[in-house]
RNA sequence: UGGGGAGUCGUCCAAUGGUAGGACAUGCGGCUCUGGACCGUAGAAUCGGGGUUCGAAUCCCUGCUCCCCAGCCA
């Protein structure tokens, strides 16, 4: 029921069989001999927690590794040294290890390769191609023009050769401040493309990294190491999200324009939107701040710790975006489709077990006092290898207090006042009598059972509709049950323009229920077991458990509910 | 009024000049000791306008809408 780290090689296409057009690239590019094998990379920065729309970009980049027999690097993208900390590094790595996927010893950091970004950038500026600005960032701002009007050239730009050489070693050195130098690229202020307007490549920054300490006081920029570090890692497709669709001019001239050892191809595709939730890292960060959340690993995150803790299993996040597919167009995913691949995968994979989370109790009137009886009870029907429990009976029971009703509406096909039900694999009762507290509370259900219906089957052929789920009360293990929801109550948290998306989080996404009651199987669950609790959803043991004294479940998704539908149906 | 991208069922993805298909969702039916799962079935789309062609989602022209870009962030 935990996971094993193995391999994800799931289909290669989500939809119809078809290749999706990265793929599509790669084999012509196979097929004209440009590589003997592709190289891919995930470039995270580690300056927050993986979720799922990294999912999507990791399925992805190890995904068309595995098919085509090469390989996947895990690179951190950690050039800026203010945004990134450690604590983020080892997160990521044990994220992307739990997804399935496995870099080998194809772990880098682009902090790695500080002094052959610091050689290429001093060969850009011996080739006229770089110099070294004085400016400060507002002046450099105000002349990098806009969309519609070209920028002005700086005043150092035609600095001699020489000049800059000295100045980016004193640069290096710690000889200035922050902010008083940058390097840049010699390319165009008329540019149509704003990020070729000579972009900046170096910026100074006295600032301990996490990697190299205080090594450096100058810092590259992504523009400059991205496209560098691919090259350096012999990558051969460098897949990113749209939005950098407008940095590939500069990838591209960084590369021509030095003598790098292989020529990477940087392909864009649409980043993952996910309905009912937002993605952003800025977003995820102020749901954690400011204690909407309980941290990144809430199980209503969409982080993948989160998702670890809610109960997704790391196989139905993968056939998720699989079948999520890759093309160009930005699009949202219903959330639907993620709750269906995890039932998918849960259905196939979780034990059965019974566990009542609104307790009312029952008491058979006519079964002996102390007798117990034991029901073999099958643990997964999609897995007969996963065998049978005996599950004690005895004369209180605990029942869900919504299988009951003294008035039942018609589709009802449950306990009721004089009605017959199944309990699962027990016997067949009927309702005699309705005890209620002084507040006209339901507070115990008289009813009898026909002993000739041991198993659950009558021997007259008599059918009954409703079959429920139960525990014995001598028996039963105490539990806590957390009732996880959509974190947001609109599809689109992020398209209301006039509300803060705070403002639009589901009150209801988490429902704490302390006092259920469970079948003594569960009184030994360990931390990230998962179950399907029958007739109610798939739960996933927390791992407060631990230190809590009774088992801790998280709901990570319920049973597809219809006759939830058709009430509420017959409601409206 | 710059440059770079994208528009196909409610949603996501296919169809690469030759019957617009799949998945999710939804409706209906079947089966069932989980109102689960499963099985069957139905409805549902090419942004608009021109053109080329025997034939256009696909090629051409034109219009419209949406996304990205003016960090010393990535």
């Amino acid at each position: 029921m935990t996971d094993q780290q193995q391999g994800a090689g799931d289909a290669a296409a989500g939809s119809g069989g078809a290749k999706d057009f990265i793929r599509q690239i790669i084999e012509e590019d196979l097929a004209a001999g440009r590589h003997e094998t592709v190289v891919t990379r995930f470039p995270p920065e580690p300056n927050g927690y993986l979720h799922i729309g990294h999912a999507k970009s990791i399925c992805l980049n190890f995904g068309v590794a595995e098919e085509y027999g090469g390989r996947c690097h895990l690179r951190m993208d950690d050039t800026n040294p203010i945004r990134e900390e450690e604590e983020y590094v080892e997160a990521i790595r044990r994220d992307v290890r739990w997804l399935g996927f496995d870099w080998g010893e194809h772990y880098y950091h682009a902090a790695d390769y500080f002094e052959q970004l610091y050689e290429y950038a001093v060969m850009l500026v011996r080739r006229g191609l770089a110099y070294v600005d004085s400016q400060g960032q507002d002046e450099i701002r105000a002349q990098r023009g806009t969309p519609t009007e070209p920028g002005v050239e700086s005043p150092y730009r035609n600095r001699p050769v020489a000049e800059n050489l000295d100045l980016f070693e004193r640069m290096r050195a710690g000889e200035f401040p922050d902010g008083a130098h940058v390097l840049r690229a010699k390319i165009d202020m008329a540019h149509p493309n704003i990020l070729m307007r000579d972009p900046v490549l170096y910026r100074i920054r006295h600032v301990a990294h996490h990697r190299t300490g205080d090594a450096w006081c100058i810092y590259p920029m992504y523009d400059f190491t991205h496209c560098l570090s691919d090259a350096i890692e012999r990558v051969t497709h460098s897949l990113c999200t749209l939005e950098f669709e407008n940095n590939r001019a500069i990838y591209d001239w960084v590369l021509d324009n030095l003598p790098v050892p292989a020529r990477p191809r940087q392909i864009e595709f649409a980043r993952l939107n996910l309905t009912y939730t937002v993605l952003s890292k800025r977003k995820l960060m102020r749901l954690v701040e400011e204690g909407h959340v309980a941290g990144w690993d809430d199980p209503r995150m969409p982080t993948l710790c989160g998702l670890r803790r809610r109960g997704c299993p790391p196989a139905a996040i993968r056939a998720f975006c699989d079948r999520v597919g890759v093309a160009k167009r930005n699009s949202i995913v219903d959330v639907g489709l993620l709750e269906h691949a995890v039932r998918d995968e849960l259905n196939r994979t979780s034990p059965r077990v019974m566990a009542v989370l609104d307790p009312l109790k029952v008491v058979i009137e006519n079964y002996p006092e102390d007798l117990v009886e034991e029901f073999d009870c099958v643990n997964n029907p999609e897995d007969p290898g996963a065998g049978t429990r005996r599950v004690p009976f005895s004369r209180e029971l605990w029942i869900e207090r919504e299988d009951f009703r003294e008035d039942p509406p018609r589709k009802f096909f449950r306990l009721a006042p004089g009605r017959e039900v199944r309990l699962r694999y027990a016997y067949l009762i009927t309702c005699r009598e309705v005890v209620k507290d002084d507040a006209g509370r339901v507070v115990e259900l008289r009813c009898t059972y026909d002993p000739a219906t041991r198993g659950g089957d009558a021997p007259d052929g008599r059918k009954v509709r409703g079959t429920l789920h139960w525990v014995s009360v001598p028996h039963a293990v105490d539990a806590e049950v957390r009732l996880y929801d959509r974190l947001f109550s609109v599809p689109h948290p992020e398209e209301d323009r006039e509300r803060d998306f705070v403002e639009l989080l589901n009150p209801d996404s988490l429902r704490v229920l302390e006092r259920c009651k469970v079948e003594p199987l569960l009184a030994g669950a360990g931390p990230g077991e998962r179950y399907q609790f029958e007739r109610k959803g798939y739960f996933c043991v927390d791992p407060e458990t631990e230190s809590a004294g009774r088992p801790i479940f998280n709901r990570t998704v319920t049973l597809r509910d219809s006759w939830a539908r058709i009430e509420a149906r017959m409601r409206s």
